[in-house]
DNA sequence: ATGAAAGCGCTAACAA
DNA sequence: TTGTTAGCGCTTTCAT
């Protein structure tokens, strides 16, 4: 049992190996006689096809390799469990490399990736280099980029419509009569960092307003530190919003727990995720919705179209996000 | 790039096929002169070994299936991270399975697995059979059961010492001067929640004391809904031992939120795992802290050991898990 | 130390 | 529909 071969199985039936490659390879015919016999054979003797013998010569491992840089944002957490759900479902699974975001990491596991003749790649929160989308592409192995953009084409992105929801925050915070404006912004080395930030800059702009800004760098230390020395001035912020919830919570905890200041009354706060944590009592947190889910979706049917037709291009999706008003903001709730 | 084979690396390099293959060996003896040679060849055709081609003929995949359920408990991801890490490092990669808690799933889920040949099996938070355990053991591949236990023999096992935690919590309430204690409890269905249960129950019963229990099925509404039942009693208690983090922050967000309740002044709470998140200003949460890095430590050596010799014992490890006191209790602080 | 040859377990032409 | 025959890209005897 578990090392039975085809071969055995033929035997046992009495038909040819290829006979019971036939049964067990979907989209292969065989009279309902040998189908009966092969299957019995293979029941009794506990039988599984190989699965890398398979993929060694289909070329298909039906293996997606996803790159992840951290987990302790909730957020990534959340996308690997739906991502692997969604393609679970259609046959595939996922073979995790963990790298920091620095680009002799990334570079060596994608390599990595490469060796194990993975059939797509997913990458979240983790850049890519041009170089490294050519040696994907010259491979033939479609590469997904999940929550971060690219700029040159020949990779697929998916992401929330991240300018816009920049520009969803600064109106509401404008709505909600703050005129004194912080951003503790994400790392600015991510698309998804510099376009909140620029749709965000963008409203504040027109309405003649500079925001102070310190890159926050997606971690929870830096973002409290930001916002000691924001708060720390001689007229510190009324709202501050943060590149994304993980971020922002270090923040409420900063200035309710460590500064003594009350949210939303001596500061509003506003996130960008919403995961779950954003929900439960403790933050309350008012944030722009990433949707996880359609972004998933998104994902996998990109990687599953061009899994299917190679030709396919390259696709950016941007998925709209809604505002999700909560408690650690001024403005009428949801 | 990306398809060249050894035979064409062994053409370049005016050598054959097979002494291509003794120098991407590990282990294998080939002149410094070759060595040379085969480098160069495969370096300007930009040869990298196959390694489905590989583990078909050596029967080691380098790959290990890692079995969860649930990934919103922020104690998994967190392994996960870790156990991806440790095992990178090792020249090992992890295909994620995610399962329900079900027999059925996990019986289905754990097939697939060997489908894939991976060469050892990490399971997170789920149920073994002893079936099942039969099945990997007939198959060869070893399993190691993370954060659950198992009675038969047949699986390794870590855990922490969950009965000695049940006690060491149990102790503590009574030591701050608890009399009337409740207890939101780990499903009962997994080993974890029912050692630190027993071992709770263990020390309040040798003090005259019988706890309230209610089984918090490691959920947050079940937790928060046993909440609501305690606090509604005539004599509500006034300590909770949550057999979880992830349930204890939402029982905090209940009493706090919810019912206008003070913590610890009205009720203690403790936790169980010292999740990131209980350290956190918002919840500032006692818990029983989880060694994730040592009980991955554990778990990785387990793996290697019986992968390096199948005929090493399953072994079933405890790691001692200290009380980490903070602010949702009354006494000293750590 | 090296090359030739034999497979690992399977799928995919090709005949029959 | 079925069996026969080649391989997929590699490791591993076995000679040399």
């Amino acid at each position: 049992m578990g090392n039975v071969t085809s071969l055995q199985v033929a035997e046992r039936a009495g038909v040819s190996q290829s006979a019971v490659s036939r049964v067990f390879t979907p989209g292969a015919s065989a009279s309902a006689k040998t189908v009966e016999k092969v299957r019995k054979a293979a029941q009794e003797l506990g039988y599984r096809p190989n699965m890398m013998a398979r993929a060694m010569i289909t070329g298909k491992s039906r293996i997606i390799g996803l790159v992840v840089a951290y987990l302790d944002n909730q957020f990534y957490p959340l996308a690997l469990e739906r991502l692997s759900n969604a393609l679970q479902a259609q046959g595939y699974h996922i073979l995790v490399f963990t790298a920091a975001n620095s680009r002799a990491d990334v570079e060596e596991v994608m390599q990595e990736l490469l060796d194990f003749q993975v059939d797509g790649i997913i990458t979240a929160s983790v850049g890519m280099t041009s170089d490294l989308t050519a040696r994907c592409n010259a491979a033939g192995i479609p590469v997904v980029m999940f929550n971060r953009g690219q700029d040159g084409a020949g990779v697929s992105a998916v992401t929330s419509a991240n300018v816009a929801g920049g520009e969803t925050v600064g109106r509401y915070l404008l709505s909600c009569g703050h005129r004194n404006i912080a951003h503790i912004s994400g790392w600015q080395g991510s698309s998804t960092g510099r376009d909140r930030q620029q749709g965000f800059v963008n409203v504040l702009t027109q309405a003649g307003i500079t925001p102070q800004i310190i890159d926050g760098m997606y971690d929870r230390d830096t973002a409290a530190a930001a916002t000691r020395t924001l708060m720390a001035q001689d007229a510190p912020p009324d709202a501050i919003f943060v590149g994304n919830d993980h971020m922002a919570f270090a923040v409420m905890d900063t200035l309710r727990q460590e500064l003594g200041l009350r949210v939303p009354d001596d500061v509003a706060v506003i996130g960008y995720d919403d995961v779950p944590l954003a929900a439960w009592a403790a933050y309350d947190l008012t944030t722009m919705r990433q949707p996880v889910n359609r972004m998933v979706e998104a994902t996998v049917a990109t990687l599953l179209a061009r899994l299917t037709d190679p030709t396919a291009p390259a696709k950016r999706i941007e998925i709209d996000s809604p505002l999700i008003r909560r408690g650690s903001t001024k403005g009428p709730k949801a």
